[in-house]
DNA sequence: TTCAAAAGAAACGGTTGCGTTTCTTATATG
DNA sequence: CATATAAGAAACGCAACCGTTTCTTTTGAA
């Protein structure tokens, strides 16, 4: 349905590339619950045999391209002197590797209960996106490296303000199309620091 | 596959109420799109074929279901006398319906792509969970209402503010699978209203 | 007590997608 | 140039679910 020269066969590294290709496109479409070997084949200029000589089932398939696509997440946290700055860092490399995937394809996935736990167990990076808490541990090592510079004072600072940042991000990621760096901007200059900063000047109450 | 003794043949209203009940059930738990027709007569105790002499197919028996469950929402603001009380109040309020269902059951259409515009068009209350506009107005209101108390000045204050309390509840409403009566005074008392008062005192920057 | 309306039960043809198989055709390698 | 390897193409049987139909049985209301 796509390209393809007549005569022109593509194959290995190629073709396998083109067929990833099409099933992220499928996904980030129609979302994995009605996305079929068939359209993913056709999609890619190809044909469904092909798929179930490498992949075992729709699962796998979509596993695959995923797991290509999805860049590798650091765990180090950003050091850069000052807490807003860190925040910020750490919140745009989060967004990065989304990038790459579509975000519709996040949704989808994300509300697929049935896939949860076989993503969770094939893909530990996508899983922290549920579970957040290596996005919890994150924060707080940002935190207790201001709090050793005197930025801040832990103490009697909400759980709940800590995770903010991240949780705005992840709810911009579900509702909105697209994430903006005014978006991150706003979080982190509009909503957070002035949240930190009124904890440390009306301390105890 | 449920109760019903021998002989007995319920109909009409009771028999509907039945119906429904399975609907949500496997709404709830398998979500909109693995649901179908036999596994919720056999749910109900009934038959595919009471099922479509009242609905058309399974978008029409969801949202049916649906439709029966949710009450309505209010279009009101509260108007306690300070601002703290009226937002903790409309979220609250906001809240109770959506405990009616199943949250797993709000999760999974939220993201069914397919069906969105359907329930756009079918439910207006639903709706308004997608584009937030009249959630926003009522917060709109809520603080024009406090800014005539002397509560607060709106001059300068971000958007975003305004909105934080609603998108924070629903990312819980996502995330979470269930809303706590402590997470919504924390929304309340630990981000809003400190929001709000750092954004009085350290007004323009 | 009778009887029309509705429920229960079972089978139907149709469609879609699965995963497999078989065979032909192109191509990389040596 | 020869040959093993993999792609392309087409058809297969299978299963799930659809929405419909037909017929029997129960039931509530006249």
């Amino acid at each position: 349905m796509d390209e393809q020269k007549k005569g022109t066969r593509r194959r290995g590294e190629i073709l396998e590339e083109a067929i990833m290709d099409a099933t992220l496109d499928e996904l980030d479409q129609i979302g994995y619950a009605h996305l079929t070997m068939e359209k993913v084949a056709d999609r890619a200029g190809t044909n469904k045999a092909v798929l179930y000589r490498r992949w075992a089932n729709k699962y796998e398939l979509v596993i695959a391209a995923l797991h290509k696509r999805l860049p590798k997440i650091t765990e180090a946290v950003p050091n850069t002197g000052n807490l807003r700055d860190d925040v910020y860092a750490y919140l745009q490399e989060r967004i990065r590797p989304l990038k790459a995937i579509g975000v519709q394809t996040i949704r989808g996935l994300m509300m697929e209960p049935l896939i949860w736990r076989h993503i969770a167990a094939a893909m530990p990076q996508f899983a922290q996106w549920k579970s957040e808490n290596k996005l919890t541990a994150a924060m707080t090592a940002m935190m207790k490296n201001a709090e050793k510079r005197g930025e801040v004072c832990l103490e009697g600072l909400s759980p709940r303000i800590i995770t903010l940042p991240i949780d705005l991000l992840q709810y911009e990621l579900i509702t909105k199309q697209e994430i903006s760096d005014t978006t991150v901007t706003e979080i982190v200059d509009e909503i957070f620091m002035p949240l930190i900063r009124y904890s440390q000047t009306a301390d105890q109450s």
